[in-house]
DNA sequence: CTGAAAGCGCTAACAT
DNA sequence: ATGTTAGCGCTTTCAG
């Protein structure tokens, strides 16, 4: 009843065990339910532990037991809805199992990623979700798979791992999206993505992110399907910051030859986008026509409702978590399934350009 | 170089003493940089622990000194932008300090949120922030309290709880903002969140929310003080996933005497409303005007853009974390600086009502 | 500065 | 079924 005093140290087995009269190994099998224990002890301690709230120290038991029911999951930004979605998935999935998570941010940064990864290995989770920021740098994913710990990637593929990934394929969706527009009569498409580069996009380059080659591989494809070719000037990587994304957008429109199409490659680069096309005072679809990846409930309340490449987000996230647990649970990795696609939602962004009007 | 063969025991400090012949003391010492280590001896130390590649088990650490690192957050919907980004500026800032974070996400459960914070304590977390969903029922955070671990309110506040909580006061902007609608014409507006209440709103109740509290105090007190009452109907309570809201909305503009403004809670009720809007034929602000809280991007993109009360989420996140980690690390609670305060932004969604038009 | 030994709170053998 | 005794990997006395 009252709170008698202790607020001193806190209770344990071994206080327990005491009370209600039993070895402390009793008492921690009654409480841990396991091994075998009479009824009569059993309700002697659990009354005991009631009244003195005991509470287990899951920290110690962790280290006995070498498992910690906590998976890690390390994504580039949670402010992204992209990925507060995911993680939603994720979590959602990981407390029906029992499992608890703890969420690193990256900004996308690759030392941020090698030194959450690591944390989160210290802090022994018993697996790891990783959205990659590198497809390409992946030594530190290296370490963990070696090391044995459970890991699955999410959104991206990480280069000669060979370890679980929950991703959508993109070149398919890339194609038939680009070809779309190619059909409505685009010929100067661009594409704007936050991927950081050393230096402007050229065609062949090596990415660091298997989402955007695929997205322009899809592209260059249905370009050269009807003999053309992506300018590479039209693909913008290193979009940053709201500003950043703003400018780039502002020099694809008053260039001498203006991009008739803007591809974004997520949320937060698409609102930027289309903020900055209101703010040169054009419209969609008459001025420009506006395609973005992911679809959020906000595309469908603007004027037009903006097109976009849907992927099932939050089912990801639950694959994800659903993959991992399995490992960590050494049960045989669910039969592949059909894999996740994304989908074209045709909505109002996209129309002919001017120039092949009328 | 290679990895040779040792899939087997992790590598503790003992191997890493061993290899550097020195004590296990002596290896602890200089690996955790505490005690008194020869400049000898640690770097032998080190370069035994690089050539193994030893890393610390943080539980075994922790376990000693009591200390986790790691804070748990509590919140009702990661997914919902509001927590998304106040989630941001919790990580940002405890990532500066060397800290982790568990999240828990409650769906707004108070029994989930109860097993939440059990479960952080549990896993000996340092300290707690939390989004109640209820400012009413809070024994189990008056635990957490009295148990002497530090822990900040995000958002609400807990009736009868002393604790340190970092929120914006609702009442004055919920009295402009209405005095806002109010001026402009509208008698009959509506309210809708959320909140689950076994009945209907009634003028008086006792709400589960501090923040419902106080918006609608501001409102009563903006419509009394023209001589006026908010009707109690157009207050709409347990609005709960997209179609919920979706019926809500219909109700409320199909009624014989329609509202002829809507105010809604936070940005998913506001997703949904405006897209029943739309789909009545009606337009904002024309037909209904429409008023919510929180300033996400998108809301600027919509024709017209949106009037919202813009509160400052990354910010509040950031003093909820800078709060904890100050208790954590028992330093002084900063001087309650100015308090968080809301603004109203005017843009375009609010107008005459028809009636008082022309 | 260094080492031996005693814990942290719990689980896991190993005997009864 | 129950108790005893070791640990888990690290920090922390406490003697040197």
């Amino acid at each position: 009843m009252s709170n008698n005093g202790s607020r001193r140290r806190e209770i344990t087995v071994a206080d327990v065990a005491k009370a209600a009269q039993v070895s402390k190994a009793q008492a921690a099998r009654a409480l841990g339910n396991y091994g075998a224990v009479s009824e009569d002890v059993r309700s002697r301690v659990l009354a005991a532990a009631e009244e003195l709230s005991y509470r287990p120290n899951e920290l110690a038991r962790s280290m006995n037991t070498g498992k910690s029911n906590t998976i890690g999951v390390v994504v580039g930004d949670i402010e992204n809805p992209h990925f507060g979605l995911a993680t939603r998935g994720i979590t959602d999935t990981a407390k029906k199992s029992g499992y608890n998570v703890i969420l690193i941010n990256t900004d996308e940064e690759l030392t941020a990623e090698t030194e959450a990864v690591q944390v989160l290995l210290d802090k022994r989770v018993d697996g790891l979700i990783v959205a990659p920021a590198s497809s390409v740098e992946t030594k530190h994913l290296q370490d963990v798979h070696e090391s044995g710990r459970p890991l699955v990637l999410l959104d991206r593929k990480a280069e000669g791992l060979d370890v679980e990934t929950i991703a959508v394929s993109m070149t398919g969706i890339s194609y038939e999206s680009t070809r779309y527009l190619l059909q409505a009569g685009h010929r100067r498409i661009a594409f704007v993505s936050t991927l950081k580069t050393g230096s402007p996009y050229r065609s062949g380059m090596v990415l660091d992110s298997s989402q955007i080659s695929e997205r322009l591989e899809g592209m260059e494809r249905a370009f050269s399907e009807i003999g053309l070719t992506l300018p590479e000037d039209h693909v913008r990587l290193n979009a940053g910051d709201a500003d950043s994304i703003r400018n780039i957008t502002r020099g694809l429109l008053l260039m001498p030859e203006p991009v008739t199409a803007i591809v974004a490659s997520d949320g937060l680069i698409a609102l930027s986008v289309v903020e900055a096309i209101q703010e040169l005072g054009l419209s969609i679809p008459e001025d420009v026509s506006f395609l973005m990846y992911d679809d959020f409930s906000w595309t469908r309340l603007t004027s037009p409702p903006l097109t976009v490449v849907s992927q099932p987000v939050y089912e990801m996230g639950v694959a994800a978590a659903g993959a991992l647990i399995r490992q960590i649970e050494g049960r045989k990795p669910a039969a592949n399934g059909p894999g996740f696609s994304a989908r074209l939602i045709r909505r109002g962004s996209v129309a002919m350009p001017r120039a092949a009007r009328v």
